[in-house]
DNA sequence: TTGTAAGCGTTATCAC
DNA sequence: GTGATAACGCTTACAA
């Protein structure tokens, strides 16, 4: 079923149907209403590519994900699914890609292949190959995370420096000297994965400023990685009393190995950290927590997206969330050791 | 940069160029080498609209997800995951859908709008219009869980009736006498959705065979709905000793409603169940459970829509999994009460 | 071994 | 108010 044919059945051109359509001109009623009656019941819907390619345009956005082998946070996952939402809202499709580097195949045909108006990137990392050669294709884009310098490019990002800067203040008032961060993974970092750098330098300074005893520790992605994470970081550092964390997968395993030790938070242990929401509201007892607003950042990369590509290389607009730290339960004075 | 644009360059005709990027007719070795030099150089690609509109075929599937308001739960996401790696093993993109019903823009466009070679349906309704409608469409789909019906189609699902039969078997060889099944949401089961009915219908079956003392609540698919449901439960029906679930996104907040009644597991309480893995093994203690595949299950629609679209409405093959229940540590002898 | 040209299903420009 | 017709960028008979 295609336009030549519905033209033909009601006995019109092509052009239009093609008119009643898109209503780019006005019509007869008459004529109209006998061309919709044929397109009614033949429920006929034009070819998403053919229109494509003449209108040089595919109301599809590319969203670049982390290769799923290795398993999404639900972080990641609350992008993915603001992202396809907002999409959908403004009648835009989504196309997925799951690549890590730049060299994919999926990363090339999505972003070479014009397949997309624009695109979505995420997990950016502080140099990142994939915004370097998106830049040079002037394809639009925008990032959910930032490069070290994202200067001219469109983002948005959770201020993880700021952020955990302040969850170790909060801590140095409730008088714990000894704190730790419980950082993502080793090779995340490694890779210079920005939350975990950016996280790191908060902290840093955080410490420095107040004049604490930090100490930094990496964390795979997962409840086992947590719960032998902090076993070794009770067992060699027993001063501690209170950690950070930018790793929410890692919550439950941290909580295990609290029980194991027999700390009972937050009289003897305190956690903060920066999260999503569900997480700290899930932990027991509920987290004191920056909750990371998925939702919303997701929401508004699209919108970002969608300006750029109306806009055609205008001025890169970005946001930086920085939400306030809920207070909640799992924070508490130092204990006296 | 186009097809037109390189034969320009390179000093041939378009048909050479297209031969050469496809390979489906010998080209002399020096144009040949002439001709990639260009396309090298200005890392041309042919426009993927095009060529979908020439062959007739996008190479890209559809997979329609619920709308994403409501958060998905793991295993959602693990399908997800898996089908779109397994596609992209296999060179094809992946559109996403987030429809819930038969009516949404979104899902139109991407079935009637000819925008991709298959589909893939998650979260099927034991009566599904999405089903019916692309049963008159002829778009080769596959679906994730199956219909009432499903015969005629392509399908993966988890035997839910029978692996739930099964743990109740397994409850009442220890002995347990009054057991409760903690099924997905009421909506969905009230939607008519299948795992909701099917873990119901094998729960019914086992307590009749075994004859025991059964109760069927439905739950949240979240960690507060799981707290407050056991905590009902417990409450409502102190004889219960054990609960088979299929409701993973609610362990958590089970967990912590048997804590808060002083209840431990498996001592006083058991719990069984059907669940992704790594919910299981994250469970204290760690939870004697089936685990559902869901990486092979994605790879596996994959594969189906994959022929289906090669072989054009040839028979429709399926997958029924019925993985081993793993003795974990969740299950005991019933408690003398 | 290579080139010419038709056509995929649209939209939009020009005529009438 | 409506109809031819030329693109959009590609693939693939058919010719040479």
């Amino acid at each position: 079923m295609n336009i030549g044919e519905i033209a033909r059945r009601a006995g019109v051109s092509r052009s239009t149907v093609s008119y009643v359509l898109s209503g780019k001109r006005p019509v007869s009623e008459a004529t109209r209403r006998r061309i919709q009656a044929v397109i009614d019941e033949s429920d006929y819907r034009p070819n998403a590519n053919a229109r494509a390619l003449k209108e040089g345009r595919t109301r599809t956005l590319g969203l670049v994900i982390p290769p799923a082998s290795q398993r999404l946070t639900d972080m990641q996952l609350g992008f993915v699914a603001s992202v396809v939402e907002a999409a959908a809202r403004v009648d835009l499709d989504v196309l997925l890609s799951p690549s890590g580097g730049d060299h994919d195949r999926s990363f090339e045909r999505i972003v070479t292949g014009r397949r997309v108006d624009g695109v979505i990137l995420m997990e950016i990392r502080l140099e990142d190959d994939r915004v370097t050669r998106l830049r040079r294709t002037g394809l639009p884009f925008v990032t959910i995370g930032r490069t070290a310098r994202p200067g001219g490019t469109s983002w948005v990002d959770v201020d993880y420096a700021g952020l955990i800067t302040r969850c170790v203040h909060h801590l140095a008032d409730l008088g714990h000297r000894n704190v730790a961060l419980v950082n993502r993974s080793a090779e995340l970092v490694a890779a210079g994965y920005g939350p975990g750098h950016r996280a790191l330098a908060g902290f840093a300074a955080a410490v420095r400023e107040r004049d604490l005893t930090g100490l930094d520790v990496c964390c795979g992605d997962d409840a086992a990685a947590g719960e032998a994470c902090v076993e070794e970081l009770l067992a060699a550092h027993p001063a501690v009393t209170a950690v950070a964390t930018v790793n929410e997968a890692a919550l439950p395993g941290m909580r295990r190995a609290l029980d194991a030790a027999g700390l009972v938070v937050p009289r003897d242990f305190s956690i903060t950290g920066v999260v999503a929401r569900h997480w700290a509201e899930d932990f027991r007892p509920p987290l004191t927590a920056a909750d990371v607003p998925m939702l919303e950042m997701g929401t508004e990369a699209v919108s970002l997206l969608v300006q750029s590509i109306a806009a055609g290389e205008t001025a890169a607009r970005h946001r930086l969330y920085s939400p306030p730290i809920s207070l909640r339960a799992s924070t508490g004075p130092a204990p006296a050791r």
